[in-house]
DNA sequence: CTCCCTATCTTTACATCGTAAAGATCGGAT
DNA sequence: ATCCGATCTTTACGATGTAAAGATAGGGAG
């Protein structure tokens, strides 16, 4: 009776118990979480190797492979363990996601600042942006799958906010207004909505492979990064964008 | 030994058998799929009584209840009936997500209909596109989460295709070019590749709420339509749209 | 030093899900 | 009438999320 659960998950010693001190050794080998291996042994830094495990586990199997249990597997303890740091997958999935905005808002940053000429200062943020979800592309996916966050987790709604408090910034900087905190006229939010909205659903669509049929019927060797130039610069010939 | 799956999960009677001819009757009183009650007993049309019950189910418990087992429950049948005619979860999601673009592909063709001023023309696609996913969020979320789709359906490519024609046909319009079949230039691309963007983006970051910070700080009363009216056709001010 | 308390991690258990495989049922062709 | 193939049901199994109880430190209070 009851079967189930009976397979080594975790294939660990659990063994050798007895109360000699074991501080170090006898664990098998943690991957150094930072230089100098702090908290080399179990105890100390199991949140964040548990999200650091979350990540590698999500570039290699995607988001169908995010499981509670295989990122435990991943970070080499037993299934339950995330639960007491994170309550919840969806604990799990909205600290990795504020994870990734915070890496998100670091490249958007960082662009900004090789940029020279005000045409290039202009579309250096939409490229960058384009250019996260191409290299991580599971974790842009987590951060815009909404149904599987929880905003009111501080971390993640701080690190979501800066990222469209940046964004925002941008554009009122190019239309040389300074955006008050609180008020928006319409003409300045119909100017965020598009210019998020553009880069958003490029980005979306290009991930999900919808902009393929656009991309072969361009001239030759036209890639989604000038098309993306393209469609930021192209002159407006119908007076509507659409 | 084996205690799973031993709870009443059909609640059927299945029992009554020894021949007795048993057309109709005897059964919990389906739903009325269409008028006159066709094919009013068991057999016939489940296929297309799954896929009703899908929708059913996607729009009362949201995508994260949209499961094999619960659209059986929901048709009244065994929980693995679905796999015959739809072999898998990510085929019943495929042929979910083709009815759903036949009904977008409607939606969008009737709005053109009704509209008569050249400005009103402009707006309808874009108004129509956000309208329909904001009464089918469920829909319009299976559409566009690709991961669990197989486009390689007859069915989905081709409801899929269609809607995209669509939307090119009705830029090459309203550039007043025709969209040669096989090859863009890429200002036909960009234009594109914008028009959908913006709207596919627009009504994305609208459903996962990330529009509501913008909407409240608006003049009061201002709602997403109007937002997305004046994003389409408000003046652009940086010679770039972002 | 000993004892106990709390945070952390492991075990065990269970409901649910997707899916495969075998059994039942029914309509229609031979 | 009988057999066959399509359709549906049963049964079974591995995997997952989550809850609850047991184990294991590390650190104070006496």
């Amino acid at each position: 009776m009851a079967k189930t659960d009976t397979k080594g998950e975790t294939a660990r010693s659990s063994r050798a118990s007895s109360r000699t001190t074991s501080t170090a050794a006898s664990r098998p080998a943690r991957r150094a979480t930072s230089a100098k291996t702090e908290t080399p042994y179990h105890h100390g830094a199991l949140r964040e190797a548990l999200l650091q495990a979350a990540e590698r586990v999500l570039e290699r199997d995607g988001l169908a492979g995010l499981t509670l249990r295989a990122v435990a597997r991943e970070a080499g303890v037993s299934h339950a363990a995330p639960t007491h740091h994170f309550g919840d997958l969806t604990g799990l999935l909205s600290e990795l996601a504020a994870v990734g905005f915070r890496q998100f808002n670091a490249a958007m940053a960082s662009a900004c600042d090789t940029a020279t000429t005000p045409l290039e200062r202009a579309l250096a943020r939409p490229k960058a942006y384009v250019a996260y979800a191409q290299v991580h592309p599971g974790m842009y996916g987590i951060m815009f799958r909404t149904e599987r966050l929880d905003y009111s987790r501080p971390s993640l709604h701080e690190a979501a906010e800066a990222s469209f408090a940046g964004l925002a910034n941008a554009i009122g900087m190019m239309r040389q207004e300074q955006i008050s905190g609180d008020a928006l006229t319409l003409n300045q939010g119909a100017a965020i909505a598009r210019a998020w909205s553009m880069v958003h659903g490029f980005t979306t669509l290009l991930l999900d492979g919808r902009l393929k049929d656009i991309l072969e019927r361009l001239p030759e060797g036209t890639t989604a990064e000038r098309l993306l130039e393209a469609m930021l610069t192209a002159p407006i010939t119908t007076k509507l964008p659409m």
